[in-house]
DNA sequence: AACGCGGGGCT
DNA sequence: AGCCCAGCGTT
């Protein structure tokens, strides 16, 4: 089962993913970090002009440490989630003072860095030295929870370590960046949150979610709805 | 464990 | 109108 699922990712990416992103292939740490920060929940497409900016402003981390505050906040402007932008230049000034602009190497040195979560070091240590560790992230909890039928909650306690566990099972030690990579294109793809392309899916005869027809009930989340603000709109 | 943070695309 | 997006830090 679990080996049917890695192997047919890799088919996939091998044969069928066309996906195509400026930072793919590439080796530079401080590139992989730039982009991921950017990519924290947002989408490749709204992220890419703006990370083509700031590699095009600063080629090197120590150009982006020795930047204004106000010039690199005016760059960020309009992505949201503003406090990446501040943890980013922490991040980027430790390792411009305190590493003498040298990127960590290590998954523990990456994970120190400011705005730098589970996910983003996991990606960052496998694509830029294939260092084994599974990422975590919206694609991976939905293909996996589909493909192995899993209904616990993947914002509780319990179901972060068990996803954890079961992307760390079925990743690939020898390939981890390729195999990263390609499980959240997969997941961007085919195994999309709505209306995924089940028909054509190589996974979809050992798919739990797909041979049950759960397809759009998993991943569940517990969050209930909430309240929203504008009250008017009941009152109407 | 729950919450705040944001603009934007898709259904 | 709601869900989700290459999540993280704080309380």
């Amino acid at each position: 089962m679990k080996q049917f699922f890695t192997a047919g990712i890799l088919a996939w990416n091998e044969l069928q993913n066309d996906r195509s992103m400026p930072w793919k292939q590439e080796k530079d740490p401080y590139r992989i970090w730039l982009s991921e920060i950017i990519l924290q929940q947002t989408r490749v497409e709204q992220g890419r002009p703006y990370y083509e900016r700031f590699i095009s402003a600063y080629p090197t981390i120590t150009e982006l440490a020795d930047a204004p505050d106000e010039e690199v906040f005016r760059l960020w402007q309009g992505l949201g989630y503003y406090a990446r932008c501040k943890n980013m230049l922490a991040a980027a000034r430790t390792v411009a003072r305190d590493f003498n602009g040298r990127f960590p190497g290590t998954y523990e040195g990456i994970s120190a860095l400011k705005g730098v979560g589970a996910y983003t070091a996991a990606a960052i240590a496998s694509f830029a030295y294939n260092l084994p560790h599974a990422v975590l992230d919206g694609n991976v909890y939905r293909v996996l929870a589909r493909f192995f039928g899993i209904d616990t909650p993947t914002d509780t306690t319990a179901g972060k370590k068990l996803f954890t566990q079961l992307a760390q099972d079925v990743l690939p030690v020898q390939q981890a960046g390729t195999y990263n990579q390609a499980i959240m294109d997969f997941g961007a793809v085919v195994c999309k949150p709505q209306t995924p392309r089940c028909k054509s899916c190589r996974l979809s005869s050992q798919c739990v979610a797909f041979q049950k027809g759960l397809t759009d009930l998993v991943p569940v989340k517990s969050k209930k709805l909430r309240i929203k603000k504008d009250i008017s709109i009941i009152c109407c």
